[in-house]
Order: C-alpha cells, then structure tokens, then sequence
RNA sequence: GCGGCUAUAGUUCAGUGGCAGAACACCGGACUGUGGCUCCGGGUGUCGUGGGUUCAAAUCCCACUAGCCGCCCCA
C-alpha cells in the first residue's frame, strides 16, 4: 500500500517549533491589542469572484495560483458555485465589512486576522501551498479619518514595536506611493505608452510585463535593462497634490516617531488593489524570499467590491518566513522540561500515581506520568529526559504520605510529605 | 509554470557494478528501589517510487514523486 503523505507544499508543525509559533501569535494579540485592533476570523473559502475582483484577473495569484473548484448543486432549484480557498485575507475582511455593514456606526474598524492562505506556487524554503499570515486591517468611512496619513504611520509604527518585541533585529522597512485610485490607472496607462516602444529592447520576461502588469517591469533586476527603466515615466511625477501631501505626511509622522525607513520609488506591489502608500519590511537571510510582510493602502477596494466608500490600509506577515528569521536569529532553546515525571513502583500503584498527577497538575504543575511496569532504571531514563525531577511512588509512599523526590540536575534525593510536594517542585 | 542540485537507518552522512555501512540516537543486559559516566550485546532499512540494462544494481539508463536552490511571482 503506497504510504499516505502531506501534498506537496503542506508540512506539519510540531513541538518544540509550535511553541514558536504561539509565541509570535501571542505576541501579535498582545501588541495589536495595545493599538485597539479586534480579531476577525473569516471563512477559509469565499466565492472566487472576491479573489477576481480584488487581487485581481491578470495577477499570477488569480490567473494561476488559485485553489478553485466548483461546488456542486445539491438541488434542481441550486446553482453551482465557483469557490476558492482564500489566498489571501484582506479581500474577505473587506467582504466582511460591506456585508456586516462595519462601517455604519461611522467609527474606524481596526482589525486583526491570524490563519492559513492557500496558493498552489512550487514549494521553497519559506514559501508553502498553505501558509500562515498575520494581518491587520483599519478601514472605515472618509469621516472616520480612515483616509488620513496618520493611519498609514500608526500602522507602521505598530509593525515595528511588533518585530522590535518580536527580538528581530535587521529589519528594513521600504516605502512607496503608488497614487490614489484615480493616479494609479493614470500612470499605469503612461507607462504603457512609454513601454510601447521600450517593451522590445528590453528582457523577455518585461516584454511580457509591459502586457500584463506594466508596474512589474518596474521591479526587473536584468542590468541591461536598467538604462530603460530609469528613463520610463516616474510614479512620483504622476501623483496629484493630495497624494503628494499624503505621502509627505506619512513620511513626516515616521520621522517625528523615530521609525526609520528607506523610500524605493520602484517599490510597486503586485495586487491590483492598492493606492497611496505601499510598503514592505524586509529582512536579510531568506533567500529569494526576503519580505517578511507587505501591505499598504486600497482606498477603492470596497466600491471595487460594490461596497460603500470605505478607505484602508492593512499588511500581511508572512508566518512561515518571520518563524525562519526567528530560528535563524536565536541559539537552540534548552528543551522545556516537565516539572516532574511521577513513577509509579510496580503496576499496583499506577492508580495512586494518577490520583497523585491531578493533583499537582491541579496545583499548575507540568506533570509527565510514568506507569508502573517499567523498571526503575527505565524511569529514571525516562524522568531525566522529560522532566526536571522525579517523584518516586510505592507502597512505602503510598503507606506513608512521604514521597521520594529527586531532583535530575542536583542529583539531590529527598524525602517530601506529600501535601508539599508542589511547593517543593515550584521553580 | 521554467532551469539546476539532491533523495541510503530515527538523525547527519559514507558506500560509483559483487553479502547494506559509520557516528550519534534507540532497544536489551551488567544493575528486580536510582538517571547521567562506563562496559557488553542488538541494525531498528520497501537504499524516494515504478520500469529498464546486467549473471549480479544503492551504484548504470528512463520515467515519476518529493525536497532544496535560482527564476517567475509573492508574505
């Protein structure tokens, strides 16, 4: 029988690395709570429309990246349904908040999501078929002050405390603006035009660009095509006053906070959502895949969705990689012991050993619980594996009330009544 | 989706046509109420999968699968 494996692209997370990973998750509540953030859990799958209206058509995400079926019809009176498994998470909380109507109480929604994203790429180091972001969201009505730069600061200042608490050293946050809504499709059309006739001196790969996502060709790292690239059309000449105003606001309000920055005007983000400021933390040391989080502004992605007005900014971590930077950065921690391993003496006193284990557990201590028919030697090797003493349990403790309790480390053996045994095993 | 490298024990790896190996780990014993140190014993394996060549394949050939690296793209 052929053996039953993850598909390609999924793994499993065990211990000691989950403890990781909860800690970085604890870590994003904790500090996100701070800023006033909520959590939002969204379905894993929405209908494939969301995906195609807000990533949008021609991103590699949507044109081939997606994990989409069709739904059967269970009824004659049913139609089928195109769904998707999300590949990404702000187009549902922007569902979520046209359909919820979030923005009717004309406040600021500010909130957070921590879960799985799915996209079929080949698997690397650091990228997976299913892999796990952070992200946060604040969107609200015009009057909300949901357009102001401000937001887009605060959220940035936030990303930093997060990777500051998170002990990530050598990050590097990059800034763009890409325009306002009615900007972007500006430049984008003048870039076309530029490439009209640059597109064929240049790489196959921007030939292909100029077609299907001119701000790409933006990002080419070819060195021959570097010349062209400088003389196409700037995105920061192509701004309106207001997003000028708005950029130079953001930068200012970073500047006051003492977050540092570098602006890379060639800093375009791939989905076809976002306006105004873009943005990426990126850090050394994962390879090809050196963003850690991306995100930015998408003031018309909820009227692209048939929502109302409703202006945000948001990032997305990508978990995977800030657990490899963590790994990376930090010394193998020491293996978390158990408190105490208990072990019973002979099969008799596996039931006293269990009433003695909740017990201590009941006490909060980490209890790992042996069984009476191993030997005792066998339980010392086993005890000192797991566990940071050993409380030995036969008839004459059992008869008794007074435990034998050793502790691995001191090699110190000692007899303890057993009302004080939690007090003595407390760290 | 494209190109390259790789796949042998739980782990890290050696083995390039002739009995499947090392280190660490693991299991048993010396030691039936005492771990670590020591000594003795044990290989725990569909050599990624499926074909082919050969008297003989872990080794050579083909296909597939998976991982890693780069590209595309992205978190």
């Amino acid at each position: 029988m052929t053996l039953l494996k993850a598909v390609r692209g999924t793994r499993d997370l065990l211990p000691p690395e989950t403890e990781l990973w909860n800690r970085v998750e604890a870590t994003a509540r904790r500090v996100f709570t701070r800023y006033n953030f909520g959590e939002i859990r969204t379905p894993i799958f929405e209908d494939t429309q969301l995906f195609a209206r807000s990533v949008g058509e021609e991103t590699d995400i949507v044109s081939k990246e997606m994990y989409t079926w069709e739904d059967r019809a269970r009824a004659q009176s049913e139609k089928s349904q195109s769904l998707t498994l999300r590949p990404e998470n702000t187009a549902g909380v922007v569902r979520a908040y046209i359909e919820r109507k979030l923005g009717e109480a004309g406040l600021l929604r500010k909130l957070f999501y921590i879960g799985p994203q799915f996209r079929r790429e080949r698997p690397q180091k650091g990228r997976y078929r299913q892999f796990w972001q952070i992200g946060a969201e604040v969107i609200g009505p015009p009057s909300a002050g949901s357009e102001s730069p401000l937001r887009d600061a605060e959220v940035l200042e936030m990303l930093a405390s997060f990777l500051d608490e998170l002990g990530i050293t050598g990050w590097t946050l990059v800034l763009n603006s890409v325009g306002s809504s009615t900007d972007r499709p500006r430049y984008i059309a003048a870039l076309r035009e530029a490439l009209k006739d640059k597109a064929p001196q240049m790489c196959a790969d921007c030939q292909r660009r100029a077609e299907t996502n001119p701000l790409r060709v933006l990002d080419c790292k070819v060195p021959e095509d570097q010349p062209i690239i400088e003389a196409l059309p700037r995105i920061a000449d192509h701004l309106d006053e207001d997003s000028k105003a708005h950029f130079a606001a953001v930068l200012a309000a970073l500047d006051a906070c003492g977050v540092p920055y570098t602006i890379n005007p060639r800093l375009v983000r791939g989905l076809d959502y976002y306006t105004r400021t873009t943005f990426e933390f990126t850090h050394g040391g994962l390879g090809a895949q050196n963003a850690l989080l991306g995100g930015g502004r998408y003031d018309g992605l909820s009227e692209m969705l048939g929502g109302p007005r409703a202006p945000g900014i948001g990032f997305a971590l990508g978990l995977d990689r800030l657990i490899l930077t963590l790994q990376a950065s930090q010394s193998d921690a020491a293996p978390n012991l158990a408190d105490a391993f208990i072990a019973p003496l002979g099969e008799a006193m596996n039931a006293p050993a269990l009433t003695l284990a909740r017990e201590l557990r009941r006490e909060g201590l980490r209890i790992e619980l042996g069984d009476g028919a191993f030997r005792l030697k066998k339980s010392f090797e086993i005890g000192n594996k797991l566990a940071r003493s050993i409380i030995l349990l036969g008839e004459d403790e059992h008869r008794s009330g007074i435990l034998t309790v050793k502790n691995f480390a001191a090699g110190e053996q000692v007899r303890v009544p057993r009302a004080d045994v939690a007090r003595h095993l407390r760290p």
